[in-house]
DNA sequence: TAAAAATACTCCATAGGTATTTTAT
DNA sequence: ATAAAATACCTATGGAGTATTTTTA
């Protein structure tokens, strides 16, 4: 194991860099007799002359010249480590393992990305789809440290954040004869079939359907149960039923599915941040509070206006 | 600029290690409270905490593990930084470029290399042909530190140690009637034409063949003046003259030459190594010596035996 | 002879030791 | 209740200052 005292390195630096003892001597706020001591005594330690001296020139060694170069990259190294040290302490840096469900990797996640990258470019991220419950329990599991999910039924060991709230927009098979209308209201759809996200599956994503047709007057007819969007989007292009769904989805174009705001829909399906609460590392509140200066609650798929045309630009695509 | 000192990072790599500070503080040979001092005045120096401690557990906190890593390998730099500085105090351990004759090339240089590959593998080696009096300039200006030479005719700025004597073979072309002769004297040479290593050279080479030539008893004509043995194989091949040649360019073989023996001939060409007077690197000195190691002065080419037949084995083949 | 490094000495800051207290399981 | 870290206090090593000498260009 290494014996020396990094101040005698320090010295040495100095020294090899004005080749003059009483110039280092100021530089280092000393006095020359103790620089010589000590630069004489690292000259003991490591083993070999470090400078030849004469009263009218100091040079380095050759050895002086290999210690220096590796002097300098352990210092450079050590300071470095430091730094990192105390950005990992101010949760600046680190790595981070996200998890999200199919509906915010359309929407959210890559703010979140954006954002993380910009404001805490010293964090890694790393990023995995997971159903909503399937986040939950990696995040138990500690597979991951934070995940994006719809809602969920909040258990105490987690801590969540809700991030955006997204309208509902009607998702209805294109050769669907009520395509042609230009509005469509809930209530018409009551004798229709749905898919839709299961129940007990520990998000809200249910809850809101059911009580957003409640307020339209009927209870929808289950014609599937998915707790997947994609799995959603091609039961309704197969013309299994209809779904209710968050409108960020709408930006997808996916054969044979067509979207339709509801603009007297008052229910929200709502995106949320959660981590574990026993997870004090600074790392995630730091992350976490990043993203609320996103912008607060953002939300997504804003209500008609006066023209009462479509529910957003992009949903005029499909 | 970096303030800590050494030792702390020594005693939280121990603790780090231990996660104990009495048993740390044992293999540091030292009581514990002095090092959870130590400890505490690191974690003030650097600005974060190290360790979540309570009284039956001590852990690494997030930042501890990032500084850990930094610091392990910066004291391994270190380490191998004063390794590599003793290293080259000793001559063990630099670079060094060397410049050779093309007949050096053949013999002696790959067991130089071997040498010092083996008994010196931190030396770096670095090789460039020249000619004699090449290599002697490009010693002079310092584009090289060590040459391996024919025995130069010394200046005061050199030193050079003789290395490797070889005995005085005859190149002759394949189609010269003498050639069917299995031996042949060089007094019989003396109606030819020969292809001579130029006067006035640095190097001795020149007055070898002389002397050979005088005790033969006759003085050499001259075909052309040439200092490259490749230049002389090839003029020799050419028909353009014969030549006389250390032996160990007979390993050679070579289009439209015959070598053949002179057992009569008292003259040795010698080879040398030849290095800067200034030059006090212990490097070159030790480099010298493993050369010397190697065996002495070696000598290529022995004197036929009783049987009379070629100088050595290699020579049977052209 | 003059500039600069080395030596001699003095002082005090701080590392380390011992005894004891606090803390958390 | 007990193991282990923290605190308090004391000692002494060694780093830094001042005055001076030695060295070599």
């Amino acid at each position: 194991m290494i014996n020396l005292e990094l101040r005698r390195l320090r010295y040495f630096l100095a020294v090899a860099q004005e080749l003059h003892f009483a110039r280092a001597a100021e530089r280092l706020h000393m006095a020359q007799p103790p620089l010589s001591l000590q630069i004489r005594k690292l000259e003991e330690e490591v083993g070999f002359r470090l400078f030849e001296r004469t009263s009218r020139n100091v040079a380095l060694t050759e050895a002086g010249r290999v210690l220096l170069a590796g002097a300098r990259t352990a210092m450079d190294e050590l300071q470095r480590a430091i730094y990192s040290g105390q950005q990992t302490e101010r949760g600046h840096s680190g790595h981070i393992r996200i998890g999200f469900v199919s509906s915010g990797a359309v929407t959210f996640l890559p703010k979140l990305l954006r954002q993380v990258r910009k404001s805490l470019p010293e964090v890694q991220t790393e990023t995995r789809q997971y159903s909503t419950n399937g986040a939950l329990e990696a995040l138990a599991q500690r597979a991951i440290d934070l995940a994006v999910v719809r809602t969920p039924l909040v258990a105490d060991t987690l801590l969540h954040r809700p991030i955006l709230r997204d309208r509902v927009v009607l998702a209805l098979p294109s050769d669907h004869p009520i395509c042609r209308r230009k509005r469509i209201r809930l209530q018409q759809m009551q004798h229709e079939m749905f898919v839709l996200y299961p129940p007990n599956e520990g998000h809200a994503a249910y809850s809101v359907v059911q009580r957003a047709c409640l307020a339209a007057g009927f209870v929808p007819s289950v014609a599937e149960f998915v707790d997947d969007v994609y799995g959603m989007l091609g039961l309704v292009g197969a013309g299994i039923g209809v779904a209710l769904m968050p409108a960020a989805i709408s930006r997808l174009s996916v054969d044979g599915v067509v979207f339709r705001p509801l603009p007297e829909v008052e229910e929200f399906f709502e995106l949320s941040l959660v981590w574990r609460a026993e997870d004090d590392r600074r790392l995630i509140s730091v992350v976490v509070d990043s993203v609320a200066d996103v912008g607060g609650l953002l939300i997504s798929g804003r209500r008609s206006r006066a023209s009462g045309s479509s529910a957003n630009q992009r949903m005029k695509k499909p």
